[in-house]
RNA sequence: GGUCCCGUAGCCAAGUGGCUAAGGCAAUGGACUGCAACUCCGUGAUCGCCGGUUCGAAUCCGGCCGGGACCUCCA
């Protein structure tokens, strides 16, 4: 399997650092708001790699944190006068919500930056001690000047950082590409630290939690293309400083998201909520993996909605082939392999191990969609149409679509075959009685 | 001001040097059908423009036009 290393800029053959293990790390959100769709992308994509890799039999650890200490939160607590704790506890739920939503796994691991104060100091100490950080008024900063390869991840060099104009002036800051580590504060919660109250910066969370969780690296850490800089080339900084590796083996960043091409943005306007999306979730999704995950994807209503039908017509092929299966009692048989489903089944591996090329996996799900259509109005046996179903099931669990399915009891088969038995009978009266109950039981 | 990325049919999108440029949505013609829905078959591209490299370029190089991102919190 290939995968795209942002730190390296290249393909590379994926080789874990513990044999049959994936551990990956994704930045996830700061709870001060609902997420937006913009934001669900990493959320839907980082989910569909973990599944990928589940369903090539890897054990796969995910971790995603919350950012649950920061400035915006404590703005919003002081805007809604409640404390910060009520403002996260509430986002967290919301977003939990917002992943179930799309379809991804909620069961992973969730540190919060609340529940690991002691490392974060605990890191930010042994930096001081290396002399990368250094102590000002209860602040404390991070020397970038003597970091090697301060800036090979998003790919700028220092001097051009420097002479940036929009770089803000610190006077405390011997250079000012020094990020905060710890901040001296007054308004808003606060931490003890050795060097008096204050509360973490955001750079060092997630590289305290690594180095908690799995022992210093891991297998791949992503996020989205926006933090690559500074978050990530920060966390990078650190990491080499305390532990002379990069974190991760293999950096991974999604492109963002565009609306009418222009960047969604919390602090631009144009903001969709994924709760308030008024579509089918798995034609959402559908959507988000139907382009390569480096690129940019642009929102746009009538793409959206193309995809929206798309899955009602894979639900619709795959609810027929279950029901007529079901009625010949034939669920539980055997499959039968066919030679065509086994080579769209190797193109979506293919398209899989090919840095997660879900645009094309998702090709290979509307051949199969096609491929079933013809099979069923072909009168296939049906230990060809119990495979195609079993290979819709593959493709669901790895892509993340929902759907629910049931098994009809004696009755509604009955009913069933007396609907069959009234068009045989051109009793067209009865037939369409027969076929609005059904309908109404949700059966056809 | 500095650093990058992108431009493939109305829409989404694959393809990154080599057979007739995947696939889907929409549109349209046909087939199927008791009706309706569904479904199937068919129909569309001088790959932003100009020049170069090459036997050969959507793919590499240069210029131009257009769009976007980052340098500040941002997925």
């Amino acid at each position: 399997m290939k995968i795209y290393n942002s730190y390296t800029n290249q393909l590379e053959e994926f080789q874990p650092i513990n044999k049959g293990v994936v551990n990956m790390y994704i930045c996830g959100p700061t709870v001060y708001n609902y997420i937006h769709i913009g934001n669900a992308r990493p959320v839907i994509f980082f989910d569909t790699v973990r599944r990928y890799f589940e369903h090539l039999d890897y054990k796969v650890n995910f971790v995603s944190n919350f950012t649950d200490v920061d400035d915006k939160i404590i703005t919003k607590a002081i805007q809604d006068e409640v404390d910060e704790q009520e403002i996260s506890e509430k986002f967290i739920a919301a977003f939990l919500a917002d992943v179930e939503r799309v379809n991804s796994k909620t069961d992973y691991n969730k540190p919060k930056v609340t529940n690991y104060m002691s490392n974060i100091i605990n890191y930010i100490e042994k930096l001081v001690e290396k002399e990368f950080a250094y102590v000002v008024n209860g602040d404390v900063y991070f020397r970038v000047q003597n970091v090697k390869d301060y800036g090979k991840l998003s790919n700028r060099n220092i001097d051009d950082l420097i002479s940036g104009s929009r770089i803000e002036i610190n006077e405390k800051k011997e250079n000012p590409l020094d990020f905060t580590l710890w901040k001296k504060t007054d308004v808003g919660i606060k931490f003890d630290s050795p060097w008096g109250e204050g509360r973490p910066g955001w750079h060092t969370e997630c590289v305290a939690m690594i180095d908690d969780i799995f022992g210093g690296q891991v297998d791949i850490h992503g996020g989205g293309s926006g933090l690559k800089f500074p978050h990530h080339e920060n966390e990078i900084a650190q990491s080499l400083v305390l532990n002379n590796h990069t974190i991760a083996k293999y950096w991974m960043h999604n492109g963002l998201l565009n609306i009418d091409n222009k960047k969604m943005s919390k602090s631009e306007g144009a903001v969709i909520l994924v709760k308030d999306l008024d579509v089918d979730y798995n034609g959402f999704r559908l959507f988000m993996l139907s382009a390569q995950y480096r690129s940019p994807i642009n929102f746009n209503d009538e793409a959206l909605k193309s995809y929206v039908s798309e899955w009602e017509k894979i639900s619709r092929i795959y609810a027929s082939i279950h029901l007529k299966l079901d009625l010949e009692n034939k669920l539980d048989d055997a499959k039968t392999v066919h030679p065509v489903l086994l080579e769209i089944y190797k193109e979506f591996l293919e398209a899989m191990n090919n840095d997660f090329n879900t645009a094309n996996a998702v090709t290979a799900l509307q051949k199969l969609l096609k491929l079933s259509n013809q099979l069923l109005r072909g009168n296939s046996d049906s230990g060809i149409l119990l495979s195609a179903l079993k290979l819709f099931d593959v493709f669901f669990d790895v892509l993340g679509l929902k759907i629910e399915t049931k098994r009809l009891d004696s009755e509604e088969k009955e009913i069933y075959s007396s609907w069959v038995q009234a068009r045989k009978n051109k009793d067209f009266d009865k037939a369409d009685e027969l076929r609005k109950t059904l309908s109404e039981k949700g059966i056809i």
